[in-house]
DNA sequence: CTCTATTATAAGAGTGAGTCTCATTATCAT
DNA sequence: ATGATAATGAGACTCACTCTTATAATAGAG
């Protein structure tokens, strides 16, 4: 999985963003509305995983309805990514295919989740030790999600 | 964290399993019900983190309300442990503390989970990664996840 | 052994995140 | 333009999980 690899998207790539999009809509046969250009965009400048309350406190114009089924269209296509905090909302982020590989530290306090980048080295380290142990249990591996648990700086 | 390293209990040890739990239920002045006994059995048998109806499937005679307030009442005391996979129902299965560190296996087929161990020298360098990561974003680490989703044998 | 205070149980009502329905609106192809 | 298709959004609905409350079990005092 190469493109699980490709450097982070910086923050001002708007443009470079939507146009990764707007392929892989048109590939689908989807359409770029303007609901979920502001989707991608508001995802895009959190930058890290926000729970649907987060998407309309940053865009109140949109439809809780629409969201979630936008949401789940956008991951559909390897635009969008639905991860499972034990929070009792989901958290939704761009895939790891347009914003490339990371992991989560969570704060068990606020609940705030962030990304942040392991070593290179230790990560394929790591691929290849997973890889061992999946063929090990016959398991045809997929992805990996490595997350970080604690209490972040404001809530110490 | 050292009890985190603690090899894995063999499923044939139940007695010692329940004076465990025997130990911080009384240290938290709580009783060692039947209830309590049987849920903490079953999740010990299938040695892997179930769902609320793989419980009562297990030992019907469990209430589905009983289920739930013991198995917050016992992770809280460190027995027992929730973790949230995508899939629509919790998974439960017993504290680390007691069985030891692992990883999972999930299939995004049958959602079946699935212990593994990683390798001992990789597991101390990934901690160690993740310290340093921690820190260097002021970040509180108390413990991590790593999991790794595919197709399991029987999916594929 | 009682008796009493405390803890545990379980049926079912209640909650709320997320999904589904469907009538309306927007967009594309011709 | 116009008909066909796709997208939207308000609100009804679902269902995992939590809460309430009346009953049952247990421990400890006397």
């Amino acid at each position: 999985m190469k493109p699980n690899h490709l450097p982070k998207n910086p923050p001002h790539d708007l443009k470079q963003l939507h146009e990764q999009v707007t392929t892989k809509l048109s590939q689908a046969n989807y359409r770029y509305t303007d609901n979920r250009r502001r989707l991608v965009e508001t995802l895009a400048r959190y930058g890290r995983p926000v729970t649907l309350p987060d998407i309309i406190n940053a865009d109140p114009a949109l439809a809780q309805s629409s969201i979630y089924r936008n949401l789940e269209l956008l991951e559909n296509i390897g635009v969008t990514c639905r991860i499972a905090i034990g929070s009792e909302h989901a958290h939704f982020e761009l895939a790891e295919q347009l914003v490339g590989h990371h992991h989560h530290l969570i704060c068990k306090a606020c609940g705030t989740v962030q990304d942040v980048h392991l070593d290179l080295q230790i990560e394929s380290l790591l691929e290849e030790s997973l890889a061992q142990i999946a063929s090990r249990a016959n398991f045809s591996p997929l992805h990996h999600t490595l997350d970080l648990h604690g209490r972040c700086a404001d809530c110490k």
